[in-house]
DNA sequence: CTCACTCCCGTAAACGTTTACGGAAGCCGC
DNA sequence: GCGGCTTCCGTAAACGTTTACGGGAGTGAG
């Protein structure tokens, strides 16, 4: 835990100015033999650049933040995953927030980006969009990229899905396998994807020409236990032939109440999940979900950042990515 | 992104020094009507203090450092989900790496704590422990802290399980449903985890006085996939009535194989996984699973990174986190 | 020999904070 | 009315970089 050296250290042994080191240690053009007497000097001290000295000067921090909700939840796992190796290979560090889904700390992160702490962020809010937001996005200290959608004109890089597409596959699909009691278990209703995936059930119920029936319906949390509860609740006063569940950690819960009810899957109720993690593929019978290409999301939405990083001038980007249905055991019967 | 103010700024609006500025943001004792000018004045301004310039002066950045193999793994989630709310209560960002397991990526690491861009560093090394991996850590430039076992007297705050331990609870757990022909299913042997569970298995089938058949034991990846082509090549030549897996992944994909060769587990082969990770509840049956603590071991990597940057001289502690064994319907039958 | 030009390098300022130091003003007791 | 104390604040230095600017040494041409 020494005091490292700094320029001026190196200078000294070097027996030249903190200027020429640190062209030498930036590669500006310089003698030979001067280059050589610094390199040995900071290689002899083994000099490391202070990370705060230079984002003071320079106004970039190589880091980059990331907020989503809930990093126990595999949507958010598989964007990290994604965006830390894009990042990194563009020598950017990334600064993880979990939110909680809470929208102060939501908003608390695009204020405190006014720190400076880091060159941009990538955002993925699951509630809010209330005016207090698009109000601290426009007037961002740094470029935002937003994954899950924003209001047309907000002037901000975007990544989105189209979750009504993605229920339309699912509902389409269990229609197709003659399913025609289509039970949905959602997510909070002030969440973003809760909102957004209520209406487009009711849309897809529509389309297919099916009514549109409360009982079928059933509101709980993103989590399992909360799918679990929330699939007895709805068990208890009807008798679906198929259930769609707002992400996969509900349709698991989904899957322990089936259980419990002695309901065979998919004999007796199809099951569809939302986002398709690896929690689909570990899961028997074997989850059908749809896709929301998280990984992909991430991946572009990193993209995206550091094209702005490079050009903060050009023109906001929405880049969207479909939806696909990706049939397993748990619609399409045995293994 | 508009050029923030400074407490220049905020020192001329208010018609004070930018000292009386940081004394009152600061919190020090200033006169109640030079507060309120500040206050105003900021508040107006909407002032945001600039991180860089505070942790040049300071030498504090209020970030920490979390570096891992994957954080597609769930052992690393489960850490990093307990670390986060830690940190975040102690007012630290949270700075995430994954290595891939690489040994360069990792000293690299180590290195760049130099440019003090966090204040300390939790690591979880896969490789490693080299000579160097242990210089880095004596000489490192900000306090870290180990999650696993490191050389007896390296001065370095610890926190370790005791995968000994779990592995013999394993074993006599399957011992003693009458289990006698235990395979084994590992990851890379130069691997910390890897090592130490081969040592420990190998040790745990001497002390219940069953013979070692190499023919029982097959190497791969912590993978789902490379843990199914392992229990293949393991099924193709012994048909062991129990496989302990080096973790849940690897476990995953023995069910995969084992359900392809049309085993039942429990029945034919009881099935034991390593980390307990989510993914353990989620397979079918539920996977029994040697819990390695590693919310708590996350938990407590935190606990005392932080104790360590409020007393850097203290004597450094290790931390042992008791493995136990969670048994589910993979070794005990119907759920 | 001198002038102009080039090539390197050193001096110093700047980034936005925190903080040591000392000065000004007010108050008290004598 | 003056010395001494306290309270509050402003000046300036410092943290470790990057970089604008100008000066000195060397070269070549006239």
């Amino acid at each position: 835990m020494a005091q490292g050296p700094t320029i001026t250290t190196i200078a000294a042994r070097a027996g030249v100015s903190i200027a020429s080191v640190s062209r030498v240690l930036n590669g500006l053009p310089t003698r030979e033999d001067t280059i050589r007497k610094v390199m040995a000097a900071a290689d002899e001290l083994g000099y490391v650049p202070n990370a705060a000295a230079r984002s003071l000067k320079s106004n970039r921090t190589y880091q980059v933040a990331f907020a989503m909700a809930d990093i126990g939840n595999p949507t958010y796992v598989a964007m990290v995953r994604e965006i830390q190796p894009v990042l990194k290979a563009a020598g950017y560090r990334l600064v993880l927030h979990s939110t909680d889904g809470d929208v102060d700390d939501e908003l608390d992160v695009l204020r405190r980006l006014g720190e400076r702490y880091a060159d941009g962020l990538i955002i993925s809010p699951l509630r809010g969009f209330a005016q207090q937001h698009l109000d601290l996005l426009a007037g961002a200290p740094a470029p935002v990229v937003v994954i899950g959608s924003v209001p047309q004109d907000t002037p901000v890089d975007n990544v989105r899905t189209d979750s009504r597409t993605g229920v339309r596959l699912a509902l389409e699909h269990l229609y197709g396998l003659g399913r025609r009691s289509i039970g949905f278990l959602n997510g909070p209703l002030d969440t973003i994807p809760g909102a957004a995936r209520a209406a487009a059930y009711t849309d897809a119920l529509a389309a297919l020409g099916l009514p549109y029936d409360p009982d079928l319906v059933e509101v709980g949390d993103f989590y399992r236990a909360a799918g679990a509860r929330a699939a007895h609740r709805l068990l208890e006063r009807s008798r679906p032939d198929a259930l769609l569940c707002a992400n996969d950690l509900i349709a698991l819960g989904a899957l322990d109440a089936l259980r419990e009810e002695r309901l065979r899957v998919p004999e007796d109720v199809a099951l569809v999940g939302m986002d398709d993690t690896e929690l689909a593929t570990a899961a028997w019978p074997t989850l059908t979900s749809v896709s929301l290409g998280s990984a992909e999301r991430g991946r572009r939405a990193a993209e995206l950042l550091l094209d702005r990083l490079e050009d903060g001038a050009a023109a906001p980007r929405i880049v969207t990515v479909e939806p696909t249905l990706v049939v397993r055991a748990s619609t399409e019967g045995a293994s």
